[in-house]
RNA sequence: GGACGAUUAGCUCAGUUGGUUAGAGCGCUACAUUGACAUUGUAGAGGUCACAGGUUCGAAUCCUGUAUCGUCCACCA
């Protein structure tokens, strides 16, 4: 490092420069890489818009996560891309365009035009994106570049589509689905966000000569009721069950409604009995199916249309209204006729679409499905029975194939959530996406053929099927299907480690694993690190609604990526969230300064020439060899951490020891110490790998010095240091020294000495006396303000000076003593003692700890006693 | 309604199998003025670990319950 370096580190004069190196030094790329395949699958970022500070820390995660893997000596691949995110790139385009003026986009554009918009959205949201990511230093192989709806993708996306409707997994099938009116299209039950308002319960009969009363939030719908379900263990309804009555409730015809048993109608609620309305309720819907196997069916008659309108089976007075408005009609009707009983506010939980943001209609539809609990053919097991096994005990009972999540509690909502699995509806109705490889006509019989196929069927009059897929189909590919190089798969699947956010835990995770171990017939990843939502400084969600998004690019223009990374990796603990702070970011930048100015000191302070020679262990001071098994303790730690994916605390450690163990003690030591050359050499030793274990989480900053200082070859595929590199050295001699300096300073302090005051010291080491002897330059220099000292083993205390002891040591210090304080630091100093004596000395008089505790703790709390007992008698002496 | 978390210093949070006087960053107080770094240094104040029980020689840590907050799930019509 040359001498007109900086004094302060400016990131953004590096970073675009330093990446642009690494990406041409090819190490991104794990075909220029040996060792084992280690790999991580980027979670595509949805295109939609541009990335905020969640982002960021995911591709921290990952990135810190790649780098040591890559350090380590792996094989190792991070795989960027990119998601379409179906629904939610189509509902952001479309809301654009009304905003421009384009009132209903598809009517007015149709398909082609609208999607050609789409895709310029995109493309242009994508480009960001990718820039983004870049800026965050993410070491990814952008050789391997993937979107979930470019070419290779949707030929997996079609080959496992008929795969599975060859093995009957995907049925086409007419069932009740969630409907987005504004939207227009199907939503699955995963995609439904559940807001609680405000709604009236009311209870009622359908006819003055109907026997049972029941209750419902939508009466609307009660125009297209076709039963009454009672649970078969009520007496009260006994008489009435298996009988039909016939009302006229003012829809299109009189309805007939049947008295039908169902386990799941609780006695205790309302009035024990449920009026059924199979076309406008998924549950209903269930029952209409049970009735229709056990050959006592009930009709389906649907009110409600897919515009939001009342329909014409519901009846001349509500054909063509809103369901708000039919509401209060057939209320008004009820009224009237007296059949209104109850009428309470409640609470309710209803399902809106998490893209469109309207309620959703439960509407009987065509649609394509998985089924998740069918058996498939040859396994003898379940998709559903698949996911489970995966994180329970391994696929295919195989240990080697278990899915761990991290931290582990996350398992037990996995394991509550699988056993509420449904069927998947993977059509949609919208155009950005998959479309569905299903083509239909008409044959010359007039009947309807279907064909599913990854190309489209030969001949005359076949139509494809209008609608695309839900954007997990695809997305639930993620782990393999981007590796589509030749031999990719082999080698990197299953992937090594994924990191998500817990909100998209079932969403995503569960289709990965459904789709890999279907698929594949192996798992998608072996770890899952979850981790938590960043937050703002209130504790509130980011939002573009609520403004408070704060763009990582800005942060990083003002901070660099280095204190970014950092400041997001330090705060945070696995699967908990965490608040973004512009102070933690500040705090993370000053730490970055404060490693380039370590390193300019030490380059500063070594000889080039000397680094291969070997360093001198006989020439180790006290502070050397502290700092050496400090280091050594580092590496192992760190490397333990990452093991454990405990990256916060991992560079917190890293911070301690660059911070207060280097900078504040070692290297003010060593501005003292006379083994300078020994020294040179130790500093650069340290200072090397103290950068390699760094580099993960900081990589700009540490490449920046690795590059002035050394020259050599990259930092980025620098070896991750070793423990072996250390002598084990037991040292606690510097410890006793920081201490000694520390209690000076402190007395000092107390007695309020002016800090250009010289003072002279007296010090009785006792059996310690050659090391205070040799360590006196020290105690003189680090900031006591001692300019004489006097080392014995014993002798008489001097009079009017301060008194410290240390252990077995006497310390006095002459010519600074402020009678009244000093006593007042002693008297402190007595009664914090004697309060530690006393709760010792309870534990030790306490019969049962002494006879159960294990004879180490046992030991410890003597050996401390007995120190604190000595110190205290000196002080007690003293203070007489 | 069910499940899962959280509650530790003024603020934001660590605390890995129960064992020194419970830690850090920021903030605060007093001091230092450039010596690698003022994006700095030195010293300090500040906590009944939400509450109540229990297990244990010993609990922030394990168990039970309560309160408050948060998240997810759910077919109370």
């Amino acid at each position: 490092m040359s001498k007109e370096i900086a004094k302060t580190y400016e990131p953004s004069s590096h970073e675009d420069e330093i990446y642009k190196k690494w990406e041409e030094s090819g190490f991104f790329n794990p075909d220029n890489l040996t060792g084992e395949p280690y790999s991580i699958m980027m979670p595509p970022p949805n295109v939609t818009g541009v990335l905020h500070l969640g982002h960021a820390l995911e591709n921290s995660l990952m990135d810190v996560m790649i780098r040591y893997q890559r350090m380590r000596g792996k094989k190792a691949l991070l795989l960027p891309g990119t998601d379409h995110a179906a629904v939610a790139t189509q509902a952001k385009v479309e809301k654009l365009l009304i905003e421009q003026g384009i009132k209903n986009p598809r009517e007015e554009l149709g398909r082609e035009k609208l999607l050609e918009k789409i895709r310029e959205y995109s493309e242009q949201s994508k480009a960001t994106i990718l820039t983004q990511i870049k800026k965050m230093g993410t070491s990814c192989d952008w050789s391997r570049l993937a979107y979930t709806f470019d070419e290779p993708r949707n030929k997996a996306v079609n080959e496992v589509f008929v795969r599975m409707y060859n093995d009957g997994l995907i049925y086409r099938g007419y069932r009740v689905v969630n409907w987005s009116v504004k939207g227009q299209s199907t939503c699955s039950d995963d995609e439904l966000v559940h807001v609680e308002r405000q709604a009236k319960l009311y209870t009622f009969k359908y006819g003055k000569d109907f026997p049972i009363t029941i209750a419902t939030t939508r009466p609307e719908t009660k125009l297209g009721d076709t039963a009454v379900a009672v649970n078969p263990n009520d007496e009260r309804y006994q008489e009435y069950i298996g009988k039909t009555y016939v009302v006229d409730v003012g829809a299109a015809k009189p309805l007939n409604i049947k008295i039908i048993t169902d386990e799941n109608v609780e006695m205790a609620f309302g009035t024990g009995a449920l009026g059924v309305t199979p076309a406008h309720s998924a549950v209903d819907f269930e029952m209409y199916e049970k009735q229709k196997a056990k050959g006592e069916p009930i009709e389906l008659i649907q009110v409600i249309g897919q515009d939001g309108k009342m329909t014409a089976a519901a009846g001349g007075n509500y054909v063509g209204l809103k369901v708000t408005e039919a509401r209060e009609k057939f209320v008004e009707w009820l009224k009237g006729e007296d059949l209104l009983e109850k009428e309470e506010d409640i609470t309710q939980s209803v399902g809106t679409s998490d893209r469109f943001g309207d309620v959703v209609e439960s509407l009987p539809m065509t649609q394509w499905f998985v089924d998740v609990n069918k058996k498939i053919p040859g396994k003898g097991k379940s998709l559903r029975e698949l996911i489970k096994e995966a994180v329970e005990i391994g696929h295919n009972n195989n240990p080697e194939q278990k899915i761990n999540i991290n931290p582990e509690r996350f398992e037990k909502v996995f394991f509550h959530w699988i056993n509420n699995l449904r069927d998947w509806c993977i059509s949609r109705q919208i155009w950005w996406g998959h479309r569905i490889p299903a083509w239909y006509k008409v044959n010359s019989k007039f009947e309807p053929e279907i064909y599913v196929g990854e190309t489209p069927p030969s001949g005359e009059g076949w139509l494809q099927d209008e609608d695309t897929l839900d954007t997990w189909f695809s997305s639930g590919m993620w782990t393999f299907s981007t590796l589509n190089k030749s031999g990719d798969a082999e080698m990197f699947h299953p992937t090594s480690w994924m990191q998500m956010g817990y909100e998209i835990l079932f969403l995503w995770m569960v289709r990965m694993i459904l789709m890999s171990t279907y698929v594949r017939d192996e798992i998608p990843f072996k770890d899952v690190y979850i981790h938590g939502m960043l937050r703002d400084e209130k504790g509130e969600k980011f939002s573009k609604s609520k403004g408070n998004n704060i763009d990582p690019l800005e942060v990083i223009e003002k901070y660099g990526t280095d204190a970014l990374r950092f400041s997001l990796l330090n705060s945070i603990a696995p699967g908990n969230d965490a608040r973004f702070y512009f102070e933690k970011v500040e705090g993370a930048r000053n730490l970055v300064n404060k490693l380039w100015n370590i390193s300019r000191y030490i380059s500063g302070n070594s000889n080039q020439n000397e680094l291969d020679k070997e360093i001198d262990s006989k020439q180790f001071t006290a502070s050397d060899i502290w700092i050496l098994s400090k280091m050594k303790n580092l590496i192992s730690e760190v490397t333990d951490d990452f093991e454990k994916f405990q990256f916060s605390q991992a560079s917190e450690k890293l911070r301690i020891f660059t911070w207060d163990d280097l900078a504040d003690w070692y290297l003010e030591a060593a501005k003292f110490e006379d083994n300078k050359e020994t020294k040179g050499q130790l500093l650069t030793k340290i200072n090397k790998d103290l950068l390699k274990l760094w580099h993960p989480f900081i990589p700009f900053v540490t490449e920046v010095i690795w590059h002035e200082m050394f020259n050599g070859e990259l930092l980025l595929a620098g070896k991750w240091p070793k423990t072996d590199n250390y002598e084990s050295l037991k040292e606690e001699k510097f410890e006793l020294i920081k201490d000694v300096i520390t209690s000076i300073r402190n007395a000092r302090s107390e007695n309020k000495v002016e800090p250009a005051k010289k003072i002279k010291a007296v010090i009785f080491a006792g059996s310690h006396m050659e090391l205070i002897k040799s360590q006196s330059k020290l105690i003189i220099n680090l900031r006591t303000g001692i300019e004489e000292i006097e080392i014995l083993a014993k002798g008489d205390k001097p009079d009017n000076a301060i008194f410290i002891t240390v252990g077995e040591i006497e310390i006095y210090l002459l010519g600074a003593r402020d009678e009244a304080k000093e006593k007042i630091r002693l008297t402190k100093e007595i009664e914090n003692l004697e309060k530690q004596i006393k709760i010792v000395e309870g534990k030790l008089n306490n019969q049962e700890f002494v006879e159960r505790a294990p004879a180490a703790i046992i030991e410890k709390e003597k050996a401390k006693l007995a120190g604190w007992q000595i110190e205290l008698e000196k002080l007690k002496n003293i203070s007489e």
